[in-house]
DNA sequence: CTAGTATGCTGAATATCATTCAGAATGAGG
DNA sequence: CCTCATTCTGAATGATATTCAGCATACTAG
């Protein structure tokens, strides 16, 4: 059965499978994907050609242990604007996406207008960021930070298969 | 110059680099990754190799684009715990980290106990979630959903690099 | 029903790349 | 100054991606 989710783009079982797998490791090699979902590595190459092609696979990425490079502290920290400075917005959100420490920022619903999701090496760093950088932002009213004491799940794959 | 962050395991400022380089493109081949960081392609693998065993690359994943596969809403479900029922709650998490929705778990300090990052596919399945797995755990007390209306950043990669 | 066309497959051939290895260079410690 | 450990390089090898020709299948139009 075909699948058609965004205009243009329709996945079939195969291709929802193999997107199934390289989420979950992207650097399997053809041949074993090929095994995997019964093609032979050339179908199943074109196939992944195609779903990279149409932005279905977005990137390939290596993903690193936070904790084992001194990056062992995340964060939530929330932020809304000033009624009178929405003109700034484009401003503020250049300058906080382009911290490093920031590794996402989500313009969201209820008390809050931004989350970000930050990771830094200590209480130290964190203070840093939120007093250094976070409060002195024109045209922020309230900052709210919220601490992750333990990561319980952390996964980038979506389940693609029908439900 | 060398820095220990977690006990036996040190990174040089190659290996720095090559963590950069591969947190943005997890499939960039050998040889082109060692031209970039002016090494032999040997001298690299090995370098790569060893970050893999020492678990600093904790795994390669390719990235898929929610929205091109239909999973366009994104949330954040807090929920807090009912104070008698503490010892539920492995036996709660086991069952939120199970769910393919559910991307993220974090415990965290604050107002609830527990921050989820949620995708769904539009706001039936959300309201599905919510109400049909969320409502019915065992000893759940509040529960808090928050839309995200924009993803203004998303990135995976942290910062190796000093400061 | 049938010719024509498009799509997607397979297996073999090729090209690219990862991986191994021997030997050389470098730096630290005795 | 010598030795050992580490890490490099370049050449050789092996694994893998990629291309391509030919075939099967399904759909379309007459």
């Amino acid at each position: 059965m075909m699948v058609a989710y965004s205009p243009e783009i329709e996945l079939d079982s195969v291709d929802q499978k193999i997107l199934q797998i390289l989420q979950n490791d992207g650097r399997l090699t053809n041949a074993e994907l090929a095994k995997q979902v019964h093609l032979s590595p050339p179908a199943v190459h074109a196939r992944v050609k195609r779903l990279e092609q149409k932005g279905v696979i977005a990137r390939y990425v290596a993903l690193v242990d936070r904790q084992k490079v001194g990056y062992d502290n995340l964060c939530f920290v929330e932020f809304s604007l000033q009624l009178h400075r929405y003109e700034q917005i484009q401003n503020i959100l250049d300058k906080v996406t382009s911290w490093p420490e920031v590794l996402e920022c989500h313009n969201v619903t209820g008390e809050y207008d931004y989350v970000l999701k930050v990771a830094v090496k200590n209480t130290q760093s964190l203070e840093h960021f939120i007093s250094k950088k976070m409060i002195p932002l024109e045209g922020v009213a309230k900052v709210h930070t919220t601490l992750v004491l333990k990561e319980v799940k952390a996964t980038t794959a979506i389940n693609i298969l029908d439900d």
